[in-house]
DNA sequence: TATTGTTATACTCTATAACTATA
DNA sequence: TATAGTTATAGAGTATAACAATA
């Protein structure tokens, strides 16, 4: 019985979390998608289209998509790709590289907020227990997908 | 640093257990929407489309597109409502109620399964750290609101 | 007059297929 | 011939507005 309401309680932080980031994003005029390039060439650096449909598990027409809102927004630029000249390296402009860290500031003070009044150790061990639970529903995917 | 791992890491199990969930219903020929309506109608018993539409905060009109898709698919049924000839009943088939019953089985399983080879103990602690992450997230969510 | 649910319509997100330019 | 990205099109999911029946 105490598992599954462990179960039903990370289902129901998942829930929050996930509501609660969007609609964080949402106000920023981003959607979780969008959010996902910025992101992934935040900390790639300048990366192909194809490269984000691959990392993002997303066709490469949605990903021209996307780069087309976020270059709406000022927030990333296509350059030429200087060895292929049929790709393109999709960049982050300064607004783009200041709107992400904004963001990674926001969410130092929300890690700060939650784990308010727990020692290192105690925060740590939590990561490490929900690090584990990750594997292990990583692992029952791979064996049902496998 | 070590909250924002943390916070890291509950992101993540978030997107995967989010993702597990998605394809598990999808199998299933679920939405994620649709099994809310199930879930509520499961936990709530029969309710009116006006009061499914509130708790999921969803449109009417949406509901009734949702309602239409369980009633196609043999998991719900509308009855006329005892008191209110507005209205509509929304119930579970005994085939909805199966399924649901079936799921509760699965997610008792999948607890059983991340949280192999701790003691009561510690699943309930991990619960317990989990739900006042939850309630802080929620006051600093209603702060932000209010 | 207000409320329940539905018809009509439109907008967002995402996918598949066909095409152009380049490799 | 294969690959990167785009034009064209279509399908889900969800919303707003107008309307019918009932309260």
């Amino acid at each position: 019985m105490s598992r599954t309401q462990f179960l039903d309680q990370l289902l129901l932080v998942s829930a929050v979390l996930h509501d609660d980031q969007e609609r964080e994003l949402g106000k920023l005029g981003l959607t979780p998608r969008t959010t996902h390039v910025l992101w992934l060439v935040h900390h790639g650096g300048p990366q192909r289209q194809r490269d984000l449909a691959d990392a993002m598990q997303v066709t490469p027409r949605h990903v021209t998509t996307l780069v087309d809102g976020l270059i709406a927004d000022g927030l990333v630029e296509r350059t030429p790709h200087p060895d292929d000249r049929r790709a393109v390296l999709v960049t982050l402009t300064p607004r783009g590289a200041q709107l992400m860290s904004t963001m990674a500031d926001d969410n130092v003070r929300l890690a700060a907020s939650l784990t308010e009044g727990w020692t290192d150790a105690e925060v740590d061990d939590l990561r490490g227990r929900i690090e584990t639970v990750t594997a292990r529903l990583h692992a029952l995917i791979e064996e049902a997908a496998g």
